[in-house]
DNA sequence: TGCACATCTGCGCAGAAATCAAGATGTCAC
DNA sequence: GTGACATCTTGATTTCTGCGCAGATGTGCA
């Protein structure tokens, strides 16, 4: 069977054709691909990861904390939870004049500890970053 | 680490300073938030999650046999895959003149899953109104 | 209505990272 | 050793994104 495999002429010689369409067959689709990676990039911010594992912690907090918490402006702040609120990381909920904030997704708080997991038992590389 | 609330004039306000003490102290400490950051961060582009993806899927792949799984040119893939071994995300092993790449981390496939659910259910956690 | 407060946004700049093209390195076969 | 092959690296260019500042928006109170 000729298998298909478009590729606009980048690599001719495959090792293992049929493993790469089986494998290529069972990818996830493109837009979950690129959900997936805006999801990981808009985590990939040290300010964002201080911003989320503060919620994660607090439950709700109001920018002004948040901001004191994390230690940056709160324009910083503000700009930063844009970002989270539009890939539905957070979630706002108005009182009065505050806006209060809190993780809008269960999932974020599974990645997170995974995350940390990952960097603390670290392969023992031992050395100060 | 960081000092403890340095309020360097941003904010002077804060609504509950007890609670944005005490969640601070128990933030993960700014080495932690940087590596959790850069982890994110390596995942955070279509096409690493499209490798890490192919490499969950075949458990091993060499390089031109990835890049046309992926759809990607072999010099493109080399560096992403650069990328993804600084992060000791994906692993090589050498064989001949072929290099073969693995995933080196048992946390990723679950960090992959958890985006997948993520993005598949798109923030389905249930049960909270 | 006017002011004070909490938060958000726009703009310019600087640093980081992705992309592309081309060549360098290392390995096998003869 | 020479040539073919698989992979890696380098440099220049472009794009993106965070930061800092100033001002805008929206809300509550007198």
């Amino acid at each position: 069977m000729s298998e298909p495999i478009p590729l606009d002429g980048c690599s001719v010689r495959l090792v293992d054709p049929e493993r790469v369409a089986s494998v290529r067959a069972r990818l996830p689709d493109g837009d979950a691909t690129e959900r997936m990676a805006r999801v990981f990039h808009v985590l990939g911010e040290p300010a964002r990861v201080r911003i989320v594992t503060a919620l994660l912690e607090a439950g709700e907090l109001c920018v002004c904390d948040l901001a004191a918490t994390v230690g940056m402006t709160e324009a910083q702040t503000s700009q930063h939870l844009r970002v989270l609120r539009a890939e539905r990381t957070v979630r706002n909920r108005r009182d009065g004049r505050m806006v209060w904030y809190s993780l809008d997704d269960a999932h974020v708080r599974l990645l997170m500890d995974l995350a940390l997991q990952h960097v603390t038992h670290e392969h023992g590389d031992g050395g100060s970053a």
